[in-house]
DNA sequence: CTTTGTAGGATTGTTCAACGATACTTCAAT
DNA sequence: ATTGAAGTATCGTTGAACAATCCTACAAAG
């Protein structure tokens, strides 16, 4: 019976891993991106930031290389590395991919598993709350979760990591607009609707309702956007 | 009139944009990689590969962390990066990821524009030919353009880059299998019997037919793969 | 024979300095 | 206003060096 406890001390295998400085450092751009604390337009100086953060130009250049596929910053040859400046064109291609994924994932809401469920249920359970005390940062997490939660139906890490990708560049395309309070009530009303009808088990209405919304929520960024 | 040859000029300003070392250093890799010439859990030691091809290590890392997020390459701290051997649950994971993303751009068939559908045909027709001179690379080629195609019609890059990425990773699993003659042949009639459907604007039983091929071409994989 | 511990070797991860390549800016000439 | 040249900033790459980490081989202990 060793073979229950080597699990479970093998479970949090994960936490030991070495994490190299450029996978850190990688990670710590994103996020200030996403925080909105890097803005769009922005240059990344490789000079300006190695000293800053304490790492070589080299090591910089890796994480950037890394950050590459997230489409969150743009990598301009021979001019350095640039926060991305989200179009009227970014999201209207976002939104397409994220309609053909969201929608497909949500159709195969019977199959799913019960956790799965419950998280999208939850989504919506916290932005409720956090409207109820106007915590507007609460419902602007569970809209994300909500989102998160509809493409995890699916149960693919890789969909999952594609969807959470394009809903990075949502965020910050979302940064453009100061103001969102109004943005993500309106929301949360449509993300109540879609729950209600997925507990009535209309699935094909609730897959409509979230096309409309996405076609809603991609008219509410695009009028805020240049055109290219 | 002086806009029309301007803008036919500028046309062509991707052929003039300078490529990195890293980055054709990357591309080089993953070509190798899906002609199947560095095989399933090859090591990629910098120091050889660097000296072969000329670059500085430094450079080959960068390249290394291009290549990161297609995974067909696995980047092991300290331990070096390594050609990924597809698992039976990566396929699981692949396929469920397609299913979504193929069949919810399919779904999108009556909105699509002719090029886009044209080009869902003439991948079968392409085959079809291929088939008829017993010239199974082209088989498969046609294949691999069928299925590009459908995720195409939704008319998102960010779609298509990720489906050609999923794509990538599959014909890596194929790589293990090494008769795969019987297999196209078999999944020449399929794609045969969708593009049929599509003439008659059949779309969900397309749908459901692309769907049930899934499932098949999975089985067929999973059969042949490492369970982990 | 199996397991543990240690030393040595290989190589990855990072830093640094240097230099060529490229883009940008400024200024002068037309 | 446009073009061309010079100067500057910095990106892209190289190579050397060293610390960190993993792997292998061998010896010792049980």
């Amino acid at each position: 019976m060793t073979d229950t406890w080597v699990e479970a001390l093998a479970g949090g295998k994960a936490d030991l891993e070495r994490v190299s400085t450029a996978q850190k450092v990688a990670d710590m751009i994103r996020s200030r991106v996403l925080k909105g604390e890097l803005e769009p337009g922005l240059r990344l100086s490789e000079e300006a930031l190695g000293t800053a953060l304490g790492v070589s130009r080299n090591t910089l250049r890796e994480a950037f290389r890394l950050l590459t596929h997230d489409r969150l910053l743009v990598h301009e040859h021979s001019r350095g590395v640039f926060v991305r400046v989200p179009t009227a064109a970014d999201v209207r291609d976002l939104y397409t991919a994220r309609r053909v994924i969201e929608c497909g994932a949500l159709r195969l809401w019977p199959a799913a598993d019960k956790a799965a469920k419950d998280a999208v249920r939850q989504a919506v359970d916290f932005a409720v709350k956090g409207a109820a005390k106007d915590n507007w940062n609460d419902v602007g997490t569970g809209n994300i979760r909500f989102h998160q939660a509809i493409t995890r139906l699916a149960g693919s890490d890789r969909l999952n990591e594609e969807g959470d990708r394009l809903y990075a560049e949502v965020r910050l395309a979302f940064q453009v607009i100061k103001e969102t309070r109004s943005f993500y009530e309106r929301y949360l009303v449509w993300n109540r609707t879609i729950v209600e009808l997925l507990s009535k088990d209309e699935v094909d209405q609730a897959v409509e309702s979230l096309a409309e919304y996405f076609r809603i929520a991609e008219e509410d960024l695009v009028t805020h956007l240049p055109s290219s």
